[in-house]
DNA sequence: TGTAAATTTGGGCTTACACCAAAAAATTTT
DNA sequence: AAAATTTTTTGGTGTAAGCCCAAATTTACA
């Protein structure tokens, strides 16, 4: 994976579901076990087992069976994305009335659906806020050319 | 279906889908034919056909074989706030730097998942617009509480 | 009335997500 | 180290939402 892999992704790539797994394995860090990632969303060991192998033919993650799963170059840089944007929109919500509890909810149902695109307008639109509802928002190593120019200047 | 119908709805019932032949029926008005909507939406006739069947099932769509649909009055009250909610995400978008069209195609993909709740608190706190970007938003016959006092108050 | 057009039905395919049972591999216990 | 237990994977199934094609049905019209 090269370092322009982090501009080569619209947000649309991975399901609701996956994103779970996805930010799940990032949270807990280094290699994670299938039973771990079962127990936290609840799901049977043979659907976690399955998803896993979908999110390594993907290349977010690399697989080593029976041994567990760590998060690829591509797989950390795209969980910062997705991390980032839960963390943007909730804040967002939390803007127009909503409780963080609601709002983090509200965005758990949709932002699958939300590109890259959006957020980074929305995220420059609100000054690139470091601090959301749900945890710091880091703006990662995938910085647009107009926040890396601000900061500059700064 | 009574009048408190309109109160008995999360905004969750309706898949991406089926928000579009739902909103085609609405702007098309009275007795839509299978054709039209297949044509509009691009998809097969027998895919009309089946989903026409659904939404009928569902209460939201009389549908009459080989002669057409119309909406019934829940069908009305869900699909106008289904088009509310439309307007009302978009126009949060063009806020935050998107331009009409981009907002429009961004909330197409996402709205499905957005609750009525969450709609009703974004445009409460967006002062009831009138006015979206791709159209008139009417805070239909189900106002809210809060939005009936500050009229009466004015 | 008979043919053409519209519509529906039946069958099949895909993606996403889930479960269970059984096989396989790893771990722990004796 | 071998046996027993636990973890993980595989194979089979099921649901829900879409979609298409081909065939049957109904309507419309010439």
């Amino acid at each position: 994976m090269n370092e322009q892999s982090c501009l080569e992704f619209t947000g649309l790539e991975i399901s609701p579901r996956k994103i779970d797994y996805l930010t799940f394995i990032l949270e807990k860090g280094g290699t994670v076990k299938t039973t771990e990632i079962s127990s936290s969303l609840q799901v049977d060991p043979s659907t976690t087992s399955k998803t896993l192998n979908e999110l390594a033919r993907a290349g977010y993650v690399n697989h080593v069976p029976y041994r567990g799963v760590d998060l690829t170059e591509l797989g950390k840089v795209y969980t910062e994305f997705l991390v980032k944007r839960h963390r943007i929109l909730s804040l967002l919500l939390t803007h127009y009335g909503l409780s963080p509890e609601k709002a983090c909810d509200e965005v758990s149902r949709f932002e699958a659906f939300v590109s890259r695109d959006a957020v980074d307008k929305i995220c420059s639109s609100m000054g690139h806020p470091m601090f959301g509802v749900c945890g710091e928002i880091s703006h990662g190593k995938c910085l647009h050319e107009e926040y890396l120019t601000e900061c500059r200047n700064k």
